[in-house]
Parts: C-alpha cells; structure tokens; sequence
DNA sequence: CGTCATTTAGTTGTAGGCAATTGAATTGTG
DNA sequence: CACAATTCAATTGCCTACAACTAAATGACG
C-alpha cells in the first residue's frame, strides 16, 4: 500500500502513457534501421504483415486490423502502391470498395522480411515468453482505454448538452 | 519452453510493437477527452507536465525529458505561446538559448490539470502498483530498444561502406 | 585577435494519425 | 421504382515525429 501525494500525480515520471510513448518511439528508432533494407517504414510493414497473413484484402478490412481509417491508409497505400509492392483496384461487385492487392514484388518480399521479427526480438532483450506476457498486458490495457474513451466521451458530451440524462 | 514455426514470426498478433502502439493511441484516444476542456493536445500536456514540475527551462533541457527535439518542439510551443499558456524568451546570457516560460495562465492551468491523471489511470483498469510494475517494464524495455539501435545502425554502416572493423 | 568546431533553435520536407467532410455506390423501405 | 439512410474511400486540415539542413552564437585554441 502506497500513497502518493496528490500534487506527485502530475510528476511526468509517473505517467503510464508517457513510458508506453518512449518506448513505441523506440522501437521506431530499431524499425527504422531494420526495415531500411526493404525501404519500408514501420506503418508501411505492418500493412504488409497484414496482406502476407490474409491475402488480397478492401481497405475497411485493412484498417480494422490495423486498427487504422482511411484517412492514414489511402496516403499509405499510395505510397506503397508507387513503391510498386501494391495495386489498388476498384472492386467490381463492390465500386465502393477499394482492393489491396499484392504485386509480385510486393509477395516476394516477405522472404526478406523473414528476418525481421527475430532481430526485433533480439533487440527487445526480452525472451518469447516475456514478450508474451507484456503483449497480453498491452492488449488488456488497450481494451480498458477503448472502453473508457467511450465512457468518457459520454459523460463530456452530456456535461456539453445536458439533454436527456439517465 | 514454446516453439513457434518461422513463418509465423510474421503474423500480426505476435508483433509486441503493435500491442505497444495500439496502447498508445488508445491513450491518445482517452487523452483527447480528457484534454478537451483544457484545450490541450497530449504531447501539449506533456510539456505542461515538465514545465509544472521543473520550472522555466531552455528549449534543449525540455527535449531531453521528453525525448523531443527542436524540430518537433519548436512548433508545439509556438501554439502553446499562441494559446497564451506560455512565452519563449531568448536567454540573455546564451543567445543560442530560448527560455520557454509559464504565464501567469500556464500556471495557473496546473490546479485544473490535478484531476486528469486519476481520470487517466481510472480509464486504465489498472492498479497504482500494476501500473507501477508495467512502467518499469516498458522502461526497461526502452533502454534495451535504445542500445539496440545504437548496434544495429553501427552494423548498417559497416555493411554499406566496409571500412575498417575491429 | 581570428578561425574553426560545437552548441542551440529554427526551418523544410516526408510520413503518420485522426477528426470532419465529401462524393459515389449500395441498401433498405415504402 | 424512388428516395432516404448507410457504407466506403478519398480528401482536407491540424498536430505530431524525425531527419537533414540553416543560421546565429559561443567557446577553444593557435
């Protein structure tokens, strides 16, 4: 049991997120230099690990993956379509729809991805068990945040037009 | 002791890196509620954050707590000067230097910032000592990323001109 | 004193991320 | 069928992040 002093709270070496920041930024600094080879960036290959895992996928099923909308992806995949790993094609059952294929080069590239995961794993310093751990960790905090950005988002619209409250 | 076939080294599920961002823009996410009524973006808060906690600083001693440098500083505080929370005064006994102090606003703000971390660390399910020992894991974690890019940029740069080694 | 390397902010260019809007296509409903 | 609501991708605008570069000031050293 350990309190902490009311004013201690703001210390910015007791934020969570700022920790979780430094430490997703870090791993960009280590994704840069791995992934130079390939010339990706990291967004650009996880929208790639998502294509090698499940094939031809429209843009809304890339962005639940990813968790990403339109507004991130449609530059992305630009620039990767440019990158010649990528075709973008209108579906035609669906001209809504926009499918992201992968072109030969775009496939071929996975084999030299292969290497990737490891050197990042080395990196880390952590073992496969660890890493197991902490990624449930992250998984169970991202939920908790989902659900509490929507309780919060509730509560601040309500505070905002005090319409009909429970 | 888990072993895991080579190819699915690849899949998206098992990539710690995503768990990691995933996290971190589901903070965002709550920090954009949260920081509504203070007009404040996340990274803005932050800067709050050291401001409140050390006192008037130089430009550099700021980007070395947050891990930012000058060019993603340099804008931020132009809007946070812009928003009247803080003024940028070039130091009188090093040119170079450009002290970013608060207003009397910007001091102010920190009575009504008090409440975000508890709003903060409610939303994050978690308790004052899970987020404590996650903390130090994600600390930990970057300080290994950080060497490990320091290595593999060194590894880089010997492939691309094969100078002399050791 | 003069020159040169270093330090410090700022600027530019590229790339994410996200909210809000737009426009086209599809679906649901009367 | 007609028309409204919905879905999907793209675009716009704003705010990070970071590399590379510029410009000004400082400090060290011959």
């Amino acid at each position: 049991m350990t309190t902490t002093p009311t004013a201690d709270w703001l210390r910015l070496d007791q934020q969570i997120c700022f920790s979780l920041n430094a430490a997703s930024r870090a791993f960009g600094g280590v994704y840069r230099v791995v992934l130079k080879d390939l010339g990706l960036t990291y967004p650009q290959y996880l929208v790639m690990l998502v294509l090698w895992e499940h094939g031809d996928l429209p843009v809304k099923k890339l962005g639940e993956h990813l968790r990403l909308d339109s507004g991130t992806l449609s530059p992305l995949l630009k620039r990767l379509e440019a990158a010649g790993l990528v075709r973008r094609e209108r579906s035609a059952r669906d001209e809504r729809s926009v499918e992201v294929r992968l072109t030969e080069e775009g496939a071929a590239m996975r084999e030299r991805a292969l290497q990737v995961p490891r050197r990042i794993a080395t990196a880390t310093g952590f073992d496969v068990d660890e890493i197991r751990a902490l990624r449930a960790r992250l998984d169970q905090l991202t939920e908790a945040l989902d659900a509490a950005a929507v309780e919060e988002a509730a509560v601040n619209a309500a505070a905002e037009s005090p319409g009909r409250g429970a």
